[in-house]
DNA sequence: TTCCTATATCGACATGTGTCAATGTACCCA
DNA sequence: TGGGTACATTGACACATGTCGATATAGGAA
């Protein structure tokens, strides 16, 4: 691998992926979505999703709170707007 | 792997990678780059440069023309109009 | 406490990916 | 024809990544 040190570049990575991309377009919109639901849309396993949910946590994607039992996520905003320039730059 | 099926998270990456992305940003605004010019900015070997144009190509982020012994490359605007999309429908 | 549910983590496995040296191919010029 | 340059392809290697079963952890209810 060469310098994961592209923020812009890890950003993508974290989103590049047909299951993270799928949870990042039922985040969309601002909704906080709990994460047994996001668990049910993905034909993957529940490792699976916990596993994906924590790449986009380490990508600056999402961030997740825990309320009771259940864990609560939502996009951050930051991300959105990284992801608009970059866009920009490129278009 | 999963469902690969999924053409944005293949758009998604396609430039997910610091080298690619660099690329990208190369041939950003529409200008037609030189193949020599690209594999002088990145500290990577030709053959690899030469790869990393070959992902951009499958995954619709560039085309390729060649013009006498040398290759010019320019981003495809379909896909910045997909990334468009994307980022829209994200946002 | 004990039991149940919801997430996260661990360990292992198969597959994908980035990299380069060596080689092949296409084009130009003499 | 031959030689030189630009780029692509091949083959091999190390490492990253997606996946899941098993297990751990955290919280609520009885």
């Amino acid at each position: 691998m060469k310098r994961l040190t592209d923020p812009d570049a890890l950003l993508l990575q974290g989103a590049a992926d047909p299951t993270r991309l799928s949870i990042l377009r039922q985040l969309a919109g601002g909704d906080e979505v709990c994460a047994c639901n996001l668990t049910a849309c993905c034909d993957v396993a529940q490792p699976t999703v916990s596993h994906h949910l924590k790449v986009l946590r380490d990508t600056g994607w999402v961030t997740g709170e825990r309320r009771g039992t259940w864990v609560h996520y939502r996009i951050l905003p930051e991300a959105l707007e990284r992801l608009r320039r970059l866009t920009g730059e490129l278009g």
